[in-house]
DNA sequence: TAACGTTATGTAATAATATAACATTTACAA
DNA sequence: TTGTAAATGTTATATTATTACATAACGTTA
């Protein structure tokens, strides 16, 4: 069974905000929406999506300094990420695919290494952006 | 055949650097190393480094804000790129794996949308950092 | 080779992203 | 109830990246 996690008054605020937006939102956003509830500096922002996203419940879309929130009902899969970026419109939607994670995360390079967690970003054109 | 491209002169001053070092390296830190070679401001080293990047001769690690030179010899691969990155040590490895690249390459995912383009990180412990 | 468009360069200023350091408070298990 | 870990608050600063504008070099083709 999943450990519950109690988030603490600043990760449930932000947390909300970004689950709500159902789009990537970049930390500085974030603080900007934030501000009203009291949370006044970087910081404060920073230290609640480093701990959102060790316990997986937002990932951050590297590419594009940005965090979203997990949309894996169950939000176990922080070490296994995989996303696709629209070239054009910048929507992120999560990929949930059993055989890529599978194959992903027993991959097994030339040497024989095996790791432990793996982010993997797909760009392209989403389907309204490539209808254009 | 590959296209040839002539690298202008800023844009071989920092491809040389970030070749010769094996390793990625930050912006900062390379326009640190070249500041003696004339190139002087910030806005010069992004301006090599969108270059490089975008004809492949180098790759950005995302979650590392960091540069490396590509390890292919054919650099060609600027739109499939796979990483192995050390969580201890941070060495970066690229990934060549005809396997990896042509599933990669070819996955489709739930909604059967196909993808131009991606990039991996494996993360993990290197050889060294795991015996140690 | 002159004229043109494209690519690259130079420079200053500033925007955007992220962390260090330190003090204090809260949560909660022993 | 006290010890410890986690979270918060605050200021300052470090790091990463872009905007805006001016000039120069390069390559094509008329």
């Amino acid at each position: 069974m999943q450990k519950e996690h109690n988030l603490s008054k600043n990760q449930k605020i932000i947390f909300d905000l970004i689950d709500k937006s159902g789009e990537p939102m970049k930390a500085y956003s974030i603080l900007f929406n934030v501000q009203k509830k009291g949370i006044k500096a970087p910081l404060q922002v920073y230290r609640a999506l480093d701990k959102l996203v060790e316990i997986g419940k937002i990932h951050k879309i590297e590419s594009r300094n940005a965090f979203i929130a997990c949309q894996n009902s169950s939000c176990q899969i922080s070490k296994a990420t995989a996303f696709s970026i629209c070239e054009s419109c910048e929507k992120v939607s999560e990929i949930n695919n059993s055989k890529l994670s599978k194959y992903l995360s027993n991959f097994e390079d030339d040497s024989g290494m095996r790791y432990n967690k793996y982010n993997l970003e797909f760009f392209g054109l989403c389907k309204k952006c490539k209808s254009k």
